[in-house]
RNA sequence: GGCGACGUGGCCAAGUGGCAAGGCAAGGGUCUGCAAAACCCUCAUCAUGGGUUCAAAUCCCAUCGUCGCCUCCA
């Protein structure tokens, strides 16, 4: 009846309840626009739009906040390694990237912050925290004095005792603690900069997150979504920082996607294992990544490799079959038959969304599709009308929409070509009533070769594109 | 070293106390001139070893292995 959420910060699943009935109001992380994105940042942004749609078909009105953070030291460093501005790159990076995020149909969302136009709101929260005595300056360095929260660690189950042993932690004379953390940075020589009370310099990057969620969502938010890798430090910053503001709880659902991984190791940009969202595009469509990340639990690592690539290729096409329309000679379903379709129908759809309420569990969601198509399959197979077939069609449809596949015509049909088949097709089937298989099957294997499927049944040929 | 997650058939992957979803692949069959598609059928006792329980893939302990985080990272 009600959705469930696994909460990263209870490491439980809960009741979702929204702190404003009807209204989700919902930030995920975006990308750092320094380099192209890879289907890790694809796969993320997919998680989130799922549960944005789910939560939207559930009747939720949902407030959808992704940030770009364009002010950061790798944008600095790229762009100047290029001799550019780096105010360009970002800008660069971000139109990229919501380009990409269409032609995967992921729904924008509501705000796009970036961190370089909040700056009255980061720098009027820095000096909240300095007046609150939880942040320092010094020499033009703001920090977060992490041991000024009692509960610092809550999320990722960290203890700052048994943390600061030193390991990888570099100690830096200035902090008064080692996991104290930057709010502002001083400006070195050629850096973008803004003025401050604390002199040229530029955010840090958990503070851009805080500032915007405190700007476009206010002080309490229902779901404060991301990847699992940025638990630590990140969120966890950010809960020190707004909670240590507005001594309120910051975000009631922490929800972490897992990593893609490739040839068993994260993908990401500074391993360099990565496959751009734009090189996965000019092989594959959108569909099929999405296939992909709704075959597995949100949570868990996405294995990603060719033979999965290919798994999921076929599942898919097996996914559109329950919409290939009925049989030339359909006789028609009988009234229990048509019946049975319509029951399956409705267990399906109810199917579906326990699945979905439980978690998002797409797995299984999908795997209630799968099971509707071979509903659909089958009738159709028994003699299905095309009104028979057609309600079940369409719940299928609405359900995969759901789940935000593009059910457009992807097929790149070519309408210069169309007719040229269609006479081949013809002349096959006069081959074929005059028992010339050999030529029929040339045409058959040739048009193949082009990438054109050609299908015979008893009620004639069809024919698709590859 | 610390924290966290995980190990389910050839592959991907749900399931967290009551006879192991789904997909891909594979094999057999129906249909077909053949093929493709579709349909039907077949295909696992859940890393290993102990323990708790009437009952465990599911809880506990140990062992082995994998991954993530602890530094920028979706």
């Amino acid at each position: 009846m009600t959705i469930k959420i696994y909460n990263t910060l209870t490491r439980k699943k809960e009741a979702f309840e929204t702190i404003e009935p009807g209204t989700v109001r919902m930030y995920v992380c975006g990308p750092t626009v320094y380099a192209p994105a890879h289907i890790g940042h694809a796969m993320s942004a997919m998680v989130f739009d799922i549960i944005r749609r789910y939560l939207e078909f559930r009747g939720y009105e949902v407030r959808h906040v992704v940030n770009y953070t364009d002010v950061d030291d790798k944008i600095i460093d790229r762009a100047n390694k290029e001799g550019q501005d780096p105010f360009d790159l970002a800008e660069k990076h971000i139109q990229a990237y919501a380009q990409s995020l269409e032609e995967l149909n992921i729904e924008p969302a509501t705000v796009f912050p970036r961190a370089s136009q909040e700056m009255d709101q980061i720098k009027g929260m820095i000096s909240q925290l300095i007046d609150a005595g939880v942040a320092y300056a010094i020499n033009g360095d703001v920090y977060y004095r992490v041991e000024s929260k009692e509960d610092y660690g809550k999320l990722s189950g960290r203890k700052l005792e048994t943390m600061n042993a030193g390991y990888r932690i570099q100690v830096d004379e200035k902090k008064e603690h080692p996991l104290d953390f930057a709010l502002w940075k001083s400006a070195k020589e050629g850096e973008p900069a803004w003025e401050s009370p604390w002199g040229l310099g530029r955010p840090g990057w958990h503070i851009e997150c805080s500032a915007m969620n405190l700007h476009h969502l206010g002080e309490q938010i229902d779901i404060h979504g991301g990847g699992n890798d940025l638990i630590f430090p990140h969120h966890e910053n950010e809960i020190a920082q707004t909670e240590a503001i507005t001594h309120k709880t910051f975000a009631r659902y922490w929800m972490h996607n897992g990593m893609l991984v490739l040839k068993g190791e994260k993908m990401s940009k500074s391993l360099g294992n990565l496959v751009t969202i734009d090189e996965f595009l000019s092989k594959y469509p959108g569909n099929i990544l999405r296939l992909m990340v709704i075959n597995t639990g949100y949570r868990s690592p996405l294995t990603f490799n060719d033979e999965v690539l290919e798994q999921t290729e076929n599942a898919y096409a097996r996914l559109l079959s329950a919409l290939k329309p009925a049989l030339a000679n359909a006789a028609g379903l009988s009234q229990e038959a048509d019946q049975y379709l319509n029951d399956q129908l409705t267990k399906a759809r109810s199917n579906f969304i326990d699945a979905m309420d439980d978690d998002f569990n797409t797995s299984a969601a999908i795997a209630v599709l799968f099971d509707l198509v071979r509903i659909i399959n089958q009738a159709r197979s028994e003699g299905a009308t095309e009104s028979q077939l057609e309600p079940a069609q369409a719940a299928f449809s609405e359900l995969m929409k759901v789940l935000g596949f593009k059910l457009e015509i992807e097929t790149q049909t070519n309408s210069n070509a169309d007719p040229f088949i269609e006479l081949l097709i013809a002349l096959r089937t006069e081959l074929r009533t005059q028992k010339l298989f050999a030529l029929s099957d040339k045409i058959r294997n040739d048009l193949k070769a082009l990438g054109v499927i050609i299908e015979d049944s008893k009620d004639g040929t069809s024919w698709h594109w590859e």
